[in-house]
DNA sequence: TCCCCCTGCTAAAAGCATTTAGCAAATGCA
DNA sequence: TGCATTTGCTAAATGCTTTTAGCAGGGGGA
């Protein structure tokens, strides 16, 4: 506890050089001219002690603390955006970074004082992460960190990472064409002012046009389009079993797992068999997509690449937004061929 | 991007005083014999130019950094870990505190660089985080600052926050008898290592110890024990189909949601009713549970409780280990007696 | 009047690492 | 030998805040 920290002093003193020979070893300067053997006492010195440069100081004179924030609206309300912190811790160890976290709740005072910590210990950069793609809202500060903003967007700040929804769309319908389905396809989930992007978030509206393209280009009509708000599986078991009495869909495709999961639910109930009866595909990746029987086929959100890429746009100062690709998990709601 | 952050300096200089005065005011120093008039004016002066400390400074002269350090092995591999970060999160913004995350994913090459990381930031306190209640390895280093551990306990720092698992136990049982049913029951997924503490979690022996006490209080026997090593769904699917073959139970005790998931599936195919003919109760309160149609009865992990729980702990330097309550969320799994 | 204490404030050091400017000795070249 | 470079290293400044030590002036008591 009152053990004294060695500080580059100490270091110094033990090789019985400058502190400034010192810092310029330990810190790997190029130009140097020091001796071999200056470095070598230098190391060895750091090693026995064993040196650990303070932080604090460092950033002090350098203004670079290889500290990134992480400040998002809801870490963890769907499990599943967690996957957005992942990836960014990742991204940020193999950067040598190290990750502050914040938590706002959506609540501008909050975000205020969020990002007023994280200048304060002046961090290198912000990534605004949303849990649901959307405009994010920035507080009106300065801000003079590079800043990125994940699965959302910022009129603000123009780098954002996304999900590129549009392709994902249609690879949901070209992934019922290639099962041999062209008709009898309900759409579960579908909600006007949603898909008008007015609500909720901008880029499901791309996944409903990169749907209707796909639908388009393959001469394709939904059977019927099932609107609701939530998209939760009560909702999906609901209008799934109203659909089933009315006339049985050969496929379902839903924009979401959790709906999909509440179709399986009508499904069994109705004693209809995924994929024989009726397949279906859905959107997410969501853990439940593996539990289910037969497990779910679902175009991926790729939360964990997104967080990753969100921190390498942060350091390497990107000016572009980006999309990136949602993977499609096959697993058996889908016949084979 | 240029514009100079402004210091204690420029305070005390629009003040009129000098930097030390500044300083005193602005940290609420009690016993300081400046004068009204002198407050005023730096805190007009600090408010005018927007000031805000540089925390950098601040922690290399004060040793104090208002940072605190969680260290998992995984945040969210089970979505739900999250909660934990959430509940920690919580805590250090009530405390005025910021929170480093660092993952290790169980590696020691990894534990032993996040614990550098976090020392070499000055943190005010580390918290080791696991997972799955364990016995959590800790690099062998030097730590000079408050720890505590987090779903999980190490020899070298007693302080602890764990779920109080055999009271936990006990209501899965009494919650049972309150629904009527005495016998009948099935236990699924009991592992006799797991029960002998040997393996995985000891806190998940106590879960079976209140298990069994509150079994044995109420003169109750397992009808059967439904073994496995991993607690997922496809698991539970099996053994319960099995076990209705063989014999149908009054009501099946999960280990965990995910087992109960499975077992609703075998349930349903098998076109028995949840409660009417099986009755079923659970662990965890994973997000699934109120998924599942009817919602699952369990008893739940105060994830977000312990974490921040822990962080009071941790910054009120605390030296004993504590237990969290587990939570009842009775939902439509047993029946109404 | 002299001494002491209180009030209100400040100069300077400390905390630790990085960086600029520059010094002394050795070497190179003519 | 004499001058310019190069080599190898260091003193001191810098970043910003907190804290210690202490100064100047006014008032009270003896």
């Amino acid at each position: 506890m009152t053990k004294k920290r060695v500080t580059l002093a100490d270091v110094a003193r033990l090789a019985g050089l400058s502190t400034t020979a010192a810092s310029m070893i330990l810190t790997g300067r190029p130009d140097t001219r020091l001796s071999a053997d200056a470095h070598a006492k230098v190391h060895a010195a750091a090693a026995s002690l064993g040196y650990r440069p303070n932080v604090a100081a460092r950033a002090l004179r350098t203004d670079k603390s290889r500290l990134i924030a992480f400040i998002s609206d809801y870490v963890a309300t769907t499990r599943f955006a967690s996957g957005l912190i992942r990836g960014a811790l990742a991204g940020a160890e193999a950067a040598k970074h190290v990750m502050l976290v914040l938590e706002t709740g959506g609540e501008p005072a909050r975000e205020i004082q969020a990002v007023e910590a994280a200048l304060d210990r002046q961090v290198d950069g912000l990534i605004f992460a949303a849990m649901r793609a959307r405009e994010v809202f920035v507080p009106d500060l300065p801000i003079n960190v590079p800043t990125v903003m994940l699965n959302g967007t910022s009129a603000r700040f123009p780098v954002s990472v996304l999900p590129d929804e549009y392709r994902g769309g249609q690879r949901a319908v070209e992934l019922l064409r290639a099962a041999g389905i062209s008709d009898g396809v309900v759409l579960l989930g579908h909600n006007a002012e949603v898909e008008a992007g007015l609500f909720r978030s901008e880029t499901i509206a791309r996944r409903f046009e990169g749907i209707r393209a796909a639908m388009q280009a393959a001469d394709m009509r939904f059977m019927a389009e099932l609107s609701c708000w939530n998209w939760e599986p009560g909702h999906g078991y609901e209008l799934t079993r109203k659909q089933i009495k009315a006339a049985r869909p050969r496929a379902i495709l839903c924009l979401n797992d959790r709906l999909a999961f509440g179709a399986y639910q009508a499904l069994a109930e109705a004693g209809l068999r995924v994929p024989e009866d009726v397949a279906v595909v859905s959107f997410d990746n969501d853990e439940l997509a593996s539990y289910l029987r037969p497990g779910l086929t679902t175009i991926g959100l790729p939360h964990e690449d997104m967080g990753r890429r969100a921190v390498e746009l942060l350091l390497s100062e990107a000016s572009a937004p980006e999309l990136i690709e949602m993977p499609v998990i096959e697993r058996g709601s889908l016949p084979r061929p």
